[in-house]
DNA sequence: TGTACATCAGTGAACGCGCGTTCACTGATGTAC
DNA sequence: TGTACATCAGTGAACGCGCGTTCACTGATGTAC
């Protein structure tokens, strides 16, 4: 017997949780496209949506939280990729050389959302998720015999370390490029990786 | 004859060079105390330099001319740390190391600071100089058969890569540290410069 | 030597702008009765 | 079935703020005569 109608929360959920992931989707675009995090604006993204400023308050507290929730898609974004990469090799070294490619190539594609991402939160528990692909990886190129790692965990350190370094260069510009010569990167990536893996020639 | 007084200009020059780098000086200041460079503004500038804000177009037309300034101060700084750590060794393999190190303190001593100067410039001509430092220094290991690269040129540009990464990773965070376990980075950077430079063993 | 003045480093007030955030609201939708 | 109403996604106007930049100015200093 309730005498005062229980409220009894009627969720007609409609486009909630869509207009979260399009602020998202927006923040991103705004990212990739102008090449530059820091003028991420809360009235920008919201531009970039199609809504009103206030409009993100309801699924967001601020400006700090469309961030966080950018930054978790693009970290999942480039394990996604980077994964996937791995897995369609089947020798462990084209795997890891294959991780490496994968996880470059997410940096020079967005160059502005890849710093971001390491801007802050340098070793953050998203990005030791890669780091934990590249270790197992390793491991199994020192079981099949391909490296002589002595220390995988800390070599696979090194090779995240190189691979950071690699996705956060920039092209040369001209001046740059005279005095370099060209630089063919793939190439090296590859290069550097082997190195610090230790796979045996 | 000069009928008309000849404006001859008397150059009583003052404080005006004196100024123009405390403004330096203080954006420096400002990006290395609040590890945000995005936040550097022209007003900021001047609060910190002590002086009102339209004092700084006597010396810069803009923001962007004062950031100018900064960036080549900053690379000025890492081209004499690294320079004079070379120097201070005669081995060469400890020179390459020598410089390895103190490249590295200076982008952990300088976290934001370092992160601008490659945030848009990549691979500018300053940034050339520091890795034609490192080229040489190999080619001495070469030389002197300390290495056993085949292409200083391009092991070089590995080299510069690697400490670019590890300069720009921070400290892990706790969390990420118990799934990592202690990592000696100092040494770390050891092995990866000897391995990637080729230093015999 | 004294005095008028050009030079020049630096200031304070003001402008228009985009920002983050708040507030009261609107209008569609689905349920209760 | 019709009607009242709770729910809820989203809006428009407004606020105060720090910003870059401009403008007319101030006051010290060193030189011309």
């Amino acid at each position: 017997m309730q005498s005062t109608p229980v409220p009894r929360h009627r969720n007609p959920r409609g486009s909630g949780d869509q207009l979260r992931s399009s602020i998202v989707d927006a923040g991103i675009q705004l990212v990739d496209e102008t090449g530059d995090a820091s003028r991420l604006s809360l009235r920008g993204i919201a531009r970039q949506a199609g809504i009103s400023a206030p409009s993100i308050y309801a699924h967001f507290a601020d400006l700090g939280e469309v961030v966080d929730a950018i930054l978790a898609t693009s970290f999942d974004q480039l394990l996604a990729s980077v994964r996937s990469a791995m897995q369609a090799e089947t020798d462990p070294v084209d795997s890891l050389l294959a991780a490496a490619r994968a996880y470059v190539t997410f940096g020079w594609d967005h160059r502005a959302r890849y710093r971001m991402m390491f801007a802050t939160t340098g070793f953050a528990p998203d990005a030791v998720a890669t780091f934990s692909l590249v270790e197992a990886v390793i491991t199994n190129c020192v079981s099949a015999g391909r490296s002589s790692s002595e220390d995988p965990h800390a070599d696979a350190f090194l090779v995240w370390v190189g691979m950071h370094g690699m996705a956060t260069l920039e092209k040369p510009d001209r001046e740059s490029l005279r005095r370099l010569g060209p630089l063919d990167r793939p190439q090296l990536l590859e290069r550097m990786v082997r190195r610090l893996a230790k796979i045996r020639p």
